[in-house]
DNA sequence: CTGAATGGATAGCTTGACTATCCATAATAG
DNA sequence: CTATTATGGATAGTCAAGCTATCCATTCAG
């Protein structure tokens, strides 16, 4: 396949692709010639994975060159694969007040009461914060207590689905769960 | 308050909120002299409004517009801020696949099992429908049989979320509905 | 009375995500 | 084997969003 079949397969237009292959989203395909490299299935995935972070989470594409960057390093395990596209998803804000203080200790709490896994420095503790903050400041005396009758079989669902991850090849569980993580989100 | 308070208050520079009046998002406030106007509390909670849907709930200024048109408009109940405050979320995507129509049937099942009132042209349907394509392409063969164990629990605790909305006017009301919808769809 | 602030208008800036054009080379249809 | 078309690489241009800066005639505050 050439760039045009690239182009095709993944309905996105030659400019566009050669753009990121420049941006070094893409990897340069199989050189046969000066001018003339061949495309496969990977590459495939590949723009569908950055199209869908694009559209469907939002992510700018400086973040999603974290992520790909994340999904091509060996050295990243499958299971941090999570962590790395929500915190991708974390829109920056304030963090200042003495109100984010108090959310962010309601995060600790919250986190600490599930047994949950979050890295310490994972951004998503920061959003969930905003989120407590927006709302407070909306009026909204939302206490995160209101989720925890809930929180266990969440988690457990969130467990299943981690199941359902096919084992094909690294980069192929890499692009399931890094899609999966966003269009969870959004779902 | 004088725009330099409001500037103060709300933690936005003058000249964008100069913009926003421009752009009509922020009323102006009440003039007492050719150059000279008088804001309130209104105007701070209202550019604290923006700020929020803009940087937690990433809309666009266009989509911001709508929201607040609808909070404006009296003939707007505030039962439904919540599905404007969810429309303009919503990312426009390509929904002309056989894959989006498979999806969108199940959505409406959903819909349906679960006995939710979710207007037949609201966006979200098919922002779920998106989320799902997403995700069977990504080879994710998520099926949404898998949260019917957990909706009615996560219904009755939105509705009494609900109730928590402070009954001051109706304009504060339509606010924290609003920030709610998106801070909680966020958290 | 004088310097800072205000509302209003207009123009300019920055970032992000493309899109278009050129060119030398390579594949390919006739 | 030639004429057309496609390709990779480089560079420049476009477009929208969301501000930011400047100017000006007024007005307020010390």
């Amino acid at each position: 396949m050439r760039i045009a079949g690239l182009s095709e397969a993944s309905g996105v237009s030659i400019s566009t692709l050669k753009y990121y292959l420049r941006e070094g989203l893409l990897h340069p395909g199989d050189a046969r010639a000066v001018n003339q490299a061949e495309y496969g299935e990977g590459h495939v995935r590949r723009v569908r994975l950055i199209r869908a972070l694009l559209e469907l989470g939002k992510l700018q594409l400086a973040d999603i060159r974290r992520v790909l960057a994340a999904v091509d390093d060996d050295g990243v395990a499958i299971h941090d694969a999570f962590g790395v596209a929500q915190d991708a998803m974390v829109p920056a804000r304030d963090r200042g007040s003495p109100e984010y203080g108090r959310a962010f200790v309601a995060v600790e709490e919250f986190v600490r009461r599930h047994g949950m896994r979050v890295r310490q420095d994972a951004q998503v503790r920061g959003m969930l914060a905003d989120a407590l903050v927006a709302m407070w400041s909306g009026g909204w005396d939302l206490d995160l207590r209101t989720f925890d009758a809930s929180m266990p079989r969440i988690l457990a669902e969130a467990g299943q689905e981690l199941e359902g991850v096919p084992d094909d090849d690294r980069a192929v569980q890499m692009e399931v769960t890094v899609i999966g993580t966003i269009a969870y989100e959004v779902a």
